[in-house]
Parts: C-alpha cells; structure tokens; sequence
DNA sequence: CTTACTTCCGTAGTCATGTACGGAGTCAAG
DNA sequence: CTTGACTCCGTACATGACTACGGAAGTAAG
C-alpha cells in the first residue's frame, strides 16, 4: 500500500481530490487530465499534481468558467505557442476583470446588507440588483 | 404601439434584456420572475424592472451563481424576514469573498503571464495552478 | 487458490439550464 | 374582416457536466 502522494491509485486518488472516481474518467476523456502511465500491471496511477489539476479544475468552475475554457486556461500552462498564449491570456483577463468588478459591487451590496440588518433598521430593501447593472 | 420602457410585450422584453422568449417563460416557471398581469385581454406587459431582474440574473450566473441561488438572492430584496436575510446574505458574502480571492489570484498570474510573453522570455511555465491552491 | 475489493470500460441515466416546435388564440394595419 | 405577426401553453429536444451500472479483469489478504 504505497499510496503516500505519488503512486495514487484511482480510488485514493478521487478522494484526496475531493471528487468522484467516475469525474476522474470523465476528464480524462475531455482531456482535463493526461491519461496516466500504468506502471503496474493495467493499472493507472495517479501524482499529487494530477490531485492539485483537478482541484484547479474544481476551483475555476466556482467562478464560472466553463471545462472547455478551463481546457484553455490549462493549456495556457505548457509555456508553448507563446503569442496564442498571450492572446488567450489576455481574453481571459479582460474576462476576469470584469467578474471582479461584478462581484466587487455584489461584496459591497451584501456587506452593507447585512450591517443594516445587524443595525435591525427593519425594512431593508436591498439595492442588490441594481448593483448589477454597469 | 407604446413600448417606451413601460408595457413591453415578451418579444420587446426579451430583446430588451438580451435573453430568448423562451428563456422568460422558463424563468417565470422557475420562479425568477414575477408573472406579470395581463393588463390588455391575455397578453402581458412587462415592465423596465423586469429587464434589470433579467439582467441581474445573467450577470449573477457568469459569476457561478446557479439559478436557485439566484433566486435565494433575490428573495433578500423583499425587506421582510430580515434575519433569515441576514444569515444568508453572510453566507453568500462569505462565498463572493472566496470567489474575489481565487479571481484575484488568477488576475495576477495572467497578468504577469501576458507581461512575460510580450517580453518574449520564451518558456513561459506559468503558475496558474497553483495559484488557486490555498 | 479463494474471496473480497478495486479498477476498467462502455453505455446509459440524471440534473440544470435552456431552446425549439406546433397549434390555437390575439392584435392591429390595411 | 382578413392577413401577418406576435403570444400562449404544453411538451419535446439539446447541451454541459456529471453519475450510475454491469460485467470482465486485476490485486491483495488469508
């Protein structure tokens, strides 16, 4: 049982990524992950880098980024295609950019709610959604 | 034909909020929006804060949120039960306040990214992964 | 070697979020 | 008062992202 955090076998390994051994599959058949070596036999084996990938995978998706552009922002990785690079790098920093300034407003707008509602000044009607629009 | 930005019909509602007519309807049934009145015979009329609650559902889902959520959002515009409010505007605050750390992390990275690449330094390995590793 | 647990692989099912379709009703211009 | 565009409503189809299933094969402990 060497499964320390190299040699993880597929079980282990969704565990300690906090997912579902099924998910695993399912990206390696997007090409999220490299199909892995199979050292042993017919057996894949997992790295702790395929573990900190998925959890990258998982953390983007929280911001709305769709598995297709994560493929993107993963590829981004491989320090070749410089100029294609470049050009995607910016896409999705013009993209990031304005996620943060959505989400600034929606911060602020939630913070002052719930100061006033601390405040208990009683009929708060959140200006949330107006806070949205440019 | 008045449809200043008072008594739009579906159509003009939808074109004016940047969604399909279908995609109102679904939202209605879902709950996201409020079934307006039929003022004229059967047909209803939608008004200019329809198009920003539209809006603002577009733009909350390109930041992660899914439609319950959403609607858990908006149900905190109403002013009333502002303790149950309050609980889960902090929980949301607390999920955006993630969200902003994880986009700010990747904001610099790609920032630096698209700086090293106009620099052409060649072999560009960027970080990005790691970055979204608390 | 047997037994129990994984893994492998392909295929099918599920859930969220829309989109498309078709037939009937409504409206407003000519 | 007909014609063409739009609306209504229910239902079906589509897509992205999983999730479950089932049988064969590998593996580890006793």
């Amino acid at each position: 049982m060497k499964n320390d955090l190299k040699n993880l076998t597929i079980g282990v390994f969704a565990k300690a990524a906090g997912v579902n051994v099924e998910t695993i599959r399912f990206y390696q058949r997007k090409g999220l992950l490299p199909e892995p070596v199979k050292p042993y036999g017919s057996i894949r084996r997992y790295l702790e880098a395929d573990v900190t990938r998925v959890r990258f995978v998982k953390s983007a998706q929280r911001l709305g980024f769709s598995l297709d552009e994560i493929c993107e922002l993963l590829r981004l990785d491989d320090g070749t295609h410089c100029d294609e690079a470049r050009r995607l790098a910016e896409s999705k920093l013009k993209d990031v950019r304005e996620k943060l300034r959505d989400l600034q407003r929606i911060e602020s707008v939630l913070a002052s709610l719930v100061l006033a509602c601390h405040r208990r000044q009683g009929a708060v009607s959140c200006p949330l959604i107006e806070s949205l629009q440019t």
